[in-house]
DNA sequence: TTGATTGCAAACAATTTGCAATACT
DNA sequence: AGTATTGCAAATTGTTTGCAATCAA
């Protein structure tokens, strides 16, 4: 939170409801909220995008959807994001070391893994 | 294109920009093609995102964009895109099946080699 | 106390829809 | 000919803003 920012009770259920659910809508705020203008968490989402803390896109049936990213300090790490829900989840293993190693030997390519998001399908939805 | 669709010049003018660019707005569209309402760009953009050939996406500076994005029938692939000169070389070796394999195994994710791009520095840029 | 935050209502912008005219096959 | 497509204008929906009241520090 920057300087200069309150923390409201608002804010608060805001923030303690996304960080969990990590793929929403501003409906699904408003139902797992209570005493939140729809207002405040337009506001709020808007400030989180601003900080690229989440993102907004919109589905292939035209849903609006917020998405939390998670940041983290590690390295050698994609992110593995379900083009059937949406969701991205990350990994960090020695593997992308190898990926990278290959791409720069074989192909003289510096691969930007700090970075690097590919798609696919989740563990859930390949069930479903 | 699906049975019973008519190419018109409006549809042809809107696929021919959108597949060259790859990142644009529908501000874009109009200001490069002529003759094509604004309706019908709106219509055309949402029939590509139901196909999924195009996401919609909002920025962090509120700006609406879509994204096209190309799909090809080779396997084992992935596409090193050049973040400096933007040129995008496709490579297709073995090494992107053992990705695929170890993401599946310890993951539980499948990959979607058909359509996977990467981003990093190539051998030009480099050296320059 | 001071400045940030809230939420209503109003304004605004983006997107969709009805429908008659037009273009494609 | 018969059906899909277009584009205008109107309707709708999603999102933002002004402002007075309220709340956090």
């Amino acid at each position: 939170m920057k300087k200069n920012e309150y923390m409201t009770k608002q804010k608060r259920a805001i923030l303690d409801y996304i960080k969990n659910v990590n793929d929403f809508t501003i409906k699904d705020i408003e139902k797992n909220t209570s005493g939140v203008g729809t207002t405040t968490i337009y506001r709020e989402l808007n400030k989180l995008i601003k900080e690229k803390s989440i993102i907004k896109i919109v589905n292939d049936k035209g849903i609006t959807r917020y998405q939390f990213i998670n940041h983290c300090d590690c390295k050698n790490h994609i992110y593995l994001k379900c083009n059937l829900c949406g969701k991205t989840e990350h990994i960090d293993c020695n593997f992308i070391n190898d990926l990278k190693n290959h791409v720069m030997k074989d192909h003289s390519f510096i691969l930007a893994t700090e970075n690097l998001v590919v798609t696919g399908t989740c563990k859930k939805c390949m069930k479903g």
